[in-house]
DNA sequence: GGTTGGAAACTTTTT
DNA sequence: GTTTCCAACC
């Protein structure tokens, strides 16, 4: 590609202006929605046509999702060669980097990757050791202390310098570093010191980081405003010997702070980088001229900012609406019947909504409503999948196995099943392991010398032998096949078969899941391994399970909605002290913080491409008590004229009834929910699955979630799914999909 | 050593 | 309203 075929690739001269410029550090301030991923996948095929291997180019993204999207659009531009440029999250980065290297700095390669879960049971250890009180300092603040200190690369003993008298500087300083003692002790890593180790080794050893800065000789960081100081340096050690650093952000949607992003990294860029290009990217492609009059009026509000003001050449389209309700349960029901009528008037699918909330627990409302109303959807965030407790436990024996010195692991199966192993046998194998200076599953497999125990010993043997054995064929067989082992050893399926609730049959489901997603990384991986597949587990986000092809209406937190577009926008719970939140009205810096919720308005705004829609109510139950909210200040930040309100009347339906009603509703809502969620690792891109056959015929009697009671009518098989026409005794005559509708017979 | 019930805490966002 | 924790019981 020379710069003539690039004007024809249609790139606007701003963008065109970014991808030539190759060499020397560049900052690209990318407004929302102005073809940044354009620019940066057309650079990487300008570079190569410039003659740079591919394998000196990097792209560092913050998802998987953004990686793998990047790796697809640049595969498609670029062909030969481009599966030997590096599109990397930064954490996989560094996990890469330290697999190969980390033992230069007294590691062992073999690490474990710890999770918040992880992290905080060993903070809870730490408490414990230096008897410090959990009921005045929480786990959580302390590990938010840890964090944050690595964030900035700041040691243990740096902390402990720094914190002078003050007593409770001290203790935090005293937990970081017993905290990391523990970390080494287990072999394991959490997420934050997968970048900071990194950054140890790139300054303890040059040769290392020689090594990479030869090999990424041209760099470029996505999401750029979202980058910690770790991250920073990170960067910038890489890209000191070359300097060719092109850096790709919107200071106006960094939203991460709370998370270490350290917004002064993309305001300050020119400081840093004297000789820096910067150039503005302002003209949008993807919103209504509402829409982003809307954003605009809103995030001017902010001050010390990079000015820029987002334009377009589309329509000014449909105002945004404003709508207040008296509930939540009001606010979720227009939602959802704006998205059927949408549906029901052919003007969208399912997947062109996108229901967008300030914190996870707003979901469930939503979540009911769509259930009953018969429409799919996909829920993001809230629990993440390898954070439920069934697939932890499984993971924590393939753990063991791939680590035996992630004691975390060991702890956490040794009695499941139950194996009558007791807190006095463990404490002993604890002082044991600590006095001969060996890892705690090393002393299990000594129990029978460990004094004290009697009994225990033989508890603990069956335990072991069955590690052992697993150990053995470790190699020899594929991961799914251990995982197969794991169940069929310890009766962990069939346990929970004979318990027959709601609840295990959920939990099978998500065994059943991981197992599919163990066979497709056995199948698809360059090199499967047991270590392997336990990294990519460690390293996923929920978001990184969206699938674009899957028809479904799109739930999510504001945060996760970033980097994301749709036609339908809803932005639910537009109130003061639930957007902004409570925490960051009432925080020390309430001026920083609310700068930050307006970036977030800003980001959930400028999602919109064809129409967005805020709603708030006046009453709403949190936490069981019922709060009164004023509409968001945010609101009041748009302009009128782009506006379209209406309030709208009270419920239809008598509270009353919802009470009666309620219990019954939440059994039936769990079991529906749970065949209703989106499987996370659904292989084929199919919306629905069209059953084998249907439990019911015509003539029979079934029940419906939401109508009740009815008579089959009529069964029409199509493509995809049958249809069915039920006549219900209360609700009439309704047409329904076997898949969604979820009859049964009665 | 395991089970159970009730109190207490929790909710801002997550790679 | 839901989850987590802990003490008292079996």
């Amino acid at each position: 590609m020379d710069s003539n075929t690039l004007q024809k690739v249609t790139l606007n001269p701003r963008q065109q202006e970014a991808v030539l410029h190759t060499e020397g550090p560049l900052l690209i301030l990318a407004g929302a929605g102005s073809g940044k991923t354009r620019v940066l996948t057309h650079r990487a095929a300008y570079l190569i046509s410039q003659g740079v291997k591919p394998w000196n180019i990097l792209a560092i993204t913050f998802t998987n999702k953004a990686a793998a999207e990047m790796r697809e659009r640049i595969d498609q531009i670029v062909g030969m060669g481009s599966d030997s440029i590096w599109v990397s999250t930064f954490h996989s980065l560094c996990v890469r980097i330290l697999r190969r290297f980390i033992d230069r700095i007294g590691f062992d390669p073999s690490f474990s990757i710890y999770d918040a879960d992880d992290q905080k049971s060993v903070m809870k250890d730490v408490c414990k050791k230096l008897e410090i009180d959990t009921k005045l300092t929480k786990e959580r603040t302390l590990l938010a202390a840890v964090s944050r200190a690595k964030d900035e690369l700041v040691s243990p003993e740096e902390m402990a310098l720094n914190a002078g008298n003050d007593f409770y500087a001290r203790r935090t300083a005293e937990a970081y570093q017993e905290y990391q003692a523990q970390l080494r002790r287990n072999n394991a890593l959490d997420f934050d010191d997968l970048i900071m180790k990194t950054v140890e080794l790139f300054q303890d050893c040059p040769e290392v980081l020689d090594h990479y800065q030869e090999r990424f000789r041209y760099i470029m960081v996505d999401e750029y405003q979202d980058t910690n100081t770790a991250q920073f340096r990170l960067v910038s050690l890489l890209a000191s010997k070359y300097r060719n650093l092109c850096v790709v952000g919107d200071d106006d949607q960094s939203i991460y702070r709370f998370r270490g992003a350290n917004i002064r990294n993309i305001l300050d860029f020119e400081k840093v980088f004297p000789d820096a290009k910067v150039i503005k990217l302002e003209q949008n492609y993807r919103s209504t001229a509402n829409i982003l009059n809307a954003a605009n009026d809103v995030i001017r509000n902010n001050a010390g900012r990079k000015d820029k003001r987002l334009w377009t050449e589309n329509g000014d389209g449909a105002p945004v609406h404003l709508r207040q309700f008296q509930n939540g349960f009001e606010e979720a029901e227009y939602i959802i019947g704006n998205i059927r009528s949408h549906i029901e008037k052919g003007e969208a699918e399912y997947k062109d909504h996108a229901i967008l909330y300030r914190t996870n627990a707003q979901s469930r409302l939503f979540e009911e409503k769509l259930i009953y109303a018969n429409i799919p959807y996909k829920l993001i965030g809230g629990v993440n999948f390898y954070a439920r407790k069934e697939i932890k436990d499984l993971l924590a024996y393939l753990k063991t196995v791939d680590n035996g010195r992630d004691e975390l692991a060991v702890r956490r199966i040794i009695n499941v099943p139950k194996r009558g192993i007791g807190a006095t046998t463990l404490a002993r194998v604890s002082d044991y392991a600590a006095a001969y200076g060996i890892s705690f599953y090393d002393a299990l497999l000594r129990a029978d010398e460990i004094p004290g125990i009697g009994r225990g010993s033989a508890k603990v043997l069956p335990f072991t032998v069955l590690i052992q054995t697993l150990r053995a064929k470790q190699g020899n067989i594929s991961v799914s096949e251990l995982l197969e082992a794991v169940i069929e050893e310890t009766g962990y399926v069939k346990e929970l078969e004979l318990e027959a609730t709601e609840e295990a049959r959920a939990r099978i489901e998500n065994i059943d899941e991981l197992i599919s997603k163990i066979r497709d990384y056995d199948e698809n991986a360059e090199n499967p391994s047991l270590s392997g597949f336990l990294e990519e587990v460690a390293l996923v986000a929920d978001i990184d399970n969206l699938e674009e092809e899957s028809n479904r209406v799109v739930l999510m937190t504001l945060h996760s909605a970033k980097g994301l577009e749709f036609p339908y926008v809803y932005m639910a719970g537009m109130e003061e002290g639930l957007f902004p939140s409570y925490m960051s009205i009432m925080a020390d810096n309430p001026k920083e913080e609310i700068e930050e919720e307006r970036r977030l308005c800003y980001v959930g705004i400028t999602r919109a491409k064809k129409e967005l829609t805020l709603t708030a109510a006046r009453q709403r139950m949190i936490r069981g008590e019922i709060q009164y909210n004023q509409t968001s200040r945010f609101i009041r930040e748009i302009p009128q004229e782009c506006l379209d309100e209406k309030s709208e009347s009270p419920a239809k339906r008598a509270r009353e009834e919802r009470e009666t009603r309620k219990e019954k509703r939440r059994e039936a809502f769990l079991e529906a929910r749970r065949d209703f969620r989106a499987k996370p690792f659904e292989t084929a891109p199919v919306t629905v699955t069209k059953a084998d056959h249907l439990e019911y015929g015509v003539g029979d009697r079934v029940r419906h979630l939401r109508f009740g009671e009815g008579t089959v009518l009529e069964i029409t098989e199509g493509r995809k799914d049958y249809e069915v026409r039920v006549n219900f005794d209360t609700a009439g005559v309704k047409k329904l999909f076997a898949s969604f509708a979820k009859l049964k017979k009665i």
